[in-house]
RNA sequence: GCCUGGGUAGCUCAGUUGGUAGAGCAGCGGAUUGAAAAUCCGCGUGUCGCUGGUUCGAUUCCGGCCCCAGGCA
């Protein structure tokens, strides 16, 4: 077991001031930072997914951030062996690393492992997507459940991603998403990593998210959603997804004023940053927890 | 000042022929294994404007008052 863990993991809501907390830690330590953001890793919305300024990451190497374009997609398992990669490279340098960002999946991932599953083929995907429309979800569970029964009494009536998905693995593998889980192992050594959790109270984050959205727009949210748009993007892609393109797209298109559009924007965060405290409330209830912002945040 | 309509959940409203009320949105709680800023599940949180009266019982009926909107002056 090492003496000394390496790796720390900051995580926490959006708008808690991680990148701040996380520049600190590695200005004081000479760490490099590696990005657990799931939107953070596409070059084309830095001001709409708040990604560090460059003036911040010349503080320090970072890592994972906008490496991507809005074109491709990136997945958990992209990133877990981008991560695994990277972090490969820190510790041979001889430096200590900081993996920050607000994807609770990420971090599990990295800390508890990801089911070694072999990539299901488009093709496979899209057919299980169809059968879905197709049959209706009665069916298309009475289907799958002659495979998997698990997949099927445990996910949740309507999540229609998570049905096609275990469909999909089924037909891809032959084998259910469950003995794919089975044989999951850590990719870090247990003593190799710390974690904080960064946890304001409800009120003040609230309030920081719809300062923050409003002063995107001051910041070019719109110019970045207007250039994305403009490549007509399938719209199912993961950077598509981002808080905030939807609404901004929508008023670009006339659909909605900008007051309205910032105000959605506004709330489409703050029930982000809500997920966010209940998946760390209730998937790492033993991370340690920063109370206050991040950059006010007293260190250990 | 008079007339009409309206004051019910955070918001927009429905409803109760008198037995203390329910929708949508918001909000809150939860799930989370290759889209996770995704996807999905659950939960009404209430001086029914105020105040008297009638009644076993009033948010509902009656009186008075206050407030909002429109109309007439």
């Amino acid at each position: 077991m090492a003496a000394e863990p390496w790796i720390t993991l900051v995580a926490g809501p959006t708008a808690s001031g991680k990148s701040a907390l996380a520049l600190r830690l590695a200005e004081a330590s000479g760490a490099e930072i590696v990005n657990a953001d799931s939107m953070q890793i596409y070059a084309d919305l830095r001001v709409l997914t708040a990604r560090p300024s460059a003036a911040e990451e010349a503080r320090a190497p970072h890592h994972l951030y906008g490496v991507e374009d809005a074109g491709e997609a990136w997945s958990v398992g992209r990133w877990l062996r981008a991560a695994l990669e990277v972090l490969g490279g820190v510790r041979g340098r001889g430096r200590p690393a900081i993996v920050v960002g607000g994807t609770g999946l990420y971090f599990k991932a990295l800390t508890e492992g990801l089911a070694d599953t072999p990539a299901v083929p488009e093709d496979v995907r899209a057919e299980a997507g169809e059968a879905f429309d197709r049959l209706g979800e009665a069916a298309f569970r009475a289907e799958l459940a002659a495979g998997d029964p698990e997949a099927v009494a445990a996910i949740a009536p309507g999540d229609r991603q998570r049905l096609v998905r275990a469909a999909a693995v089924l037909r891809a593998t032959g084998r259910p998403l469950s003995a794919w889980k089975a044989g999951t192992r850590p990719p870090l050594e247990a003593g190799e990593w710390r974690a904080l959790v960064i946890e304001p109270p409800r009120d003040a984050l609230y309030a920081r998210c719809d300062a923050r959205v409003a002063a995107m727009l001051e910041h070019g949210a719109l110019e970045e959603v207007r250039a994305l748009t403009a490549r007509e993007l399938p719209q199912d892609l993961p950077a598509m997804k981002a808080v905030g393109v939807r609404e901004l797209a929508a008023n670009l298109r006339g659909e909605l004023t900008r007051e309205e559009a910032v105000e959605r924007v506004q709330r489409e965060t703050r029930r982000y940053a809500k997920r966010q405290l209940t998946w760390f409330r209730n998937q790492t209830p033993q991370w340690p927890r920063v109370e206050g912002f991040g950059e006010a945040a007293h260190l250990v």
